[in-house]
RNA sequence: UGGGCUAUCGCCAAGCGGUAAGGCACAGGACUUUGACUCCUGCAUUCGCCGGUUCGAAUCCGGCUAGCCCAG
């Protein structure tokens, strides 16, 4: 038969359930694989947690299987995870940049590992419960699309796959909102309907990350160091370079009578610089791990939108190829909290043109 | 050692006889497939200490203690 074969990356949460429920119902061969990613110390600690990665994973995700009577298989991914996704998390943090490691953890170990062992099973697509759509541009190349629901758009934490992995990509959530991916779980009878969404770094359950690279990192952790000012004053002391990152307010122990924020960190100095809350904008970054998406180059300077996190909304901006590897990207007006290892993704009518990691303001 | 001033939450700071503002910090929560940001809530039965006046004082009086300033 020319049924095409699926691999659904199941969580146990409610939209990879709702994902390989939908790709039943559209007639693929679906099979279930929930990804093993917990060092094993961590296991208990994370029992009890949602998330992208689930925990509860593997049983949730058997029952759903189950209900849906597709195959379902637990898979261990503990070592691409671990060097791809952990260690990359603790050296970013331990060079003063602030890392973003469910990017690292799409492009190298869902469409990774995740998508090789799934092609060697004879699968045609891997697919999960993002909220975006995958698109063909004029021209032929693969591209990640804003998800119907603007709300839970998840595209910014993919921008970083490449058209390879694209190609065999299927996102079948993206084409609901989160209230009707619910629905349809909930009519579908899926013992997750409600589980919550997930949130935080899946591998640090305590929510203590810094606690946890300290644990990671055990004698590489830089010291406490002073909190100085742009022009040279000391304010105090901080408790290492690790504790903080750009933009930051809460948990820098300093009573100045108005909030006051992180606008820089040297890790060549070990100094955290503190500023006034205008001061943490910024109009310029130069960021370089580029990507191209939806755009195959960057020939001349082009007129795009920008997001440089997670939750923003985006802001108009040039961009400009500087060197090889190496964009500018100059913002019509100031953005906030420009931060050193920090995804910054390029879109054009809710299409991800591509993208790249922030090097420096 | 004389003279003056000041002592209110971890920090800054209102209050001036009627029963402790506010900001910062901090804690908890919301938000969130990263870190942040943001938002909400909480946070001095007590005003350096001891007495006194008063129906009633952080607010007035006396003493003590501490810090600062000027004398020296």
């Amino acid at each position: 038969m020319d049924r095409k074969k699926v691999v659904v990356g199941m969580s146990g949460g409610v939209d990879s359930s709702v994902a390989a429920y939908l790709l039943k119902e559209q007639g693929y061969d679906v099979i279930g694989v929930t990804m093993q990613i917990w060092q094993d110390e961590e296991r208990e600690a994370v029992e009890e947690n949602g998330g992208c990665c689930g925990l509860s994973a593997a049983d949730d995700a058997g029952r759903v299987a189950q209900m849906l009577d597709i195959p379902h298989y637990v898979m261990n991914f503990k070592d691409e995870f671990k060097s791809r996704v952990i260690d990359y998390f603790v050296e970013e943090y331990l060079a003063g940049r602030t890392p973003n490691p469910c990017i690292a953890c799409n492009r190298y170990v869902k469409w990774g590992s995740l998508l090789a062992r799934s092609l060697e099973i004879g699968a045609d697509y891997i697919a999960t419960g993002h909220y975006a759509r995958i698109t063909r541009t004029a021209a032929g190349r693969y591209a990640i699309k804003n998800s119907v629901t603007a709300k839970k758009d998840q595209t910014y934490a993919l921008y970083d796959l490449t058209q390879e992995q694209l190609a065999h990509t299927l996102m079948p959530v993206g084409e609901y909102t989160k209230e009707e991916i619910r629905a349809i779980a909930e009519k579908a009878g899926l013992p997750v309907a409600h589980k919550p969404d997930s949130q935080e770094i899946c591998f640090i359950p305590d929510h203590d990350y810094a606690g946890y690279i300290e644990r990671a990192a055990a004698g590489r952790v830089p010291p406490a160091g002073n909190f100085v000012t742009k022009d040279g004053r000391t304010l105090g002391r901080h408790r290492g370079i690790i504790h903080y990152t750009v933009g930051q307010r809460k948990g820098l122990e300093l009573a100045m009578g108005r909030p006051v924020f992180v606008t820089e960190i040297r890790p060549d100095t070990n100094e955290v610089v503190i500023g006034e809350a205008e001061e943490v904008f910024g109009d310029t970054l130069i960021c370089d791990h580029i990507n191209y998406m939806g755009m195959a180059e960057l020939p001349s300077p082009r007129e795009v939108t920008a997001k440089i996190r997670y939750a923003h909304a985006g802001e108009r901006c040039t961009i400009e190829k500087i060197a090889e590897d190496r964009i500018k990207c100059t913002f019509h007006r100031p953005v906030r909290a420009v931060t050193p290892g920090q995804a910054v993704v390029f879109y054009e009518d809710g299409c991800v043109l591509g993208g790249g990691v922030i090097r420096r303001p």
